[in-house]
DNA sequence: TACGTGACGGCGA
DNA sequence: GTCGCCGCCACGT
């Protein structure tokens, strides 16, 4: 049974050690998508309830989370991130200092 | 089958 | 470092 995209997808974000993000397309790149990087958000939507998925650690290029700020989304994936150390200012990470580079 | 959409990226200014 | 425009392609309707 080959793994699926989305299942190499959910692999690729596993692998994101803790304090650190990944890009939307690095994780496209990394699960061999190329630049779907918009499929990579599709996927993280379809996770299954009870998942053990850092999701929460793939973010944009730009160093933004994806949901809108103060959004009930935004503010969950913002305290995850700020508990494992990474420090979001005004919905921005800083990219040269958290991006996880393999 | 065809069209619109989207948790996005790269590039130039 | 920022901002705007266009490209990308699988998926739902």
């Amino acid at each position: 049974m080959e793994p699926t995209r989305e299942q190499r997808i959910w692999q690729v974000v596993l692998a994101i050690p803790p304090g650190h993000v990944a890009s939307y397309g690095q994780v496209a790149d990394m699960a061999g998508l190329g630049r779907q990087a918009r499929f990579v958000g599709k996927a993280l939507g379809k996770l299954p309830a009870g998942h053990s998925v850092p999701w929460f650690r793939v973010i944009r290029n730009t160093g933004q989370i994806a949901f809108p700020e103060g959004s009930e989304a935004f503010e969950r994936q913002r305290s995850l991130l700020e508990e494992e150390g990474v420090e979001v200012v005004n919905g921005r990470i800083s990219m040269s200092r958290f991006r996880w580079r393999p």
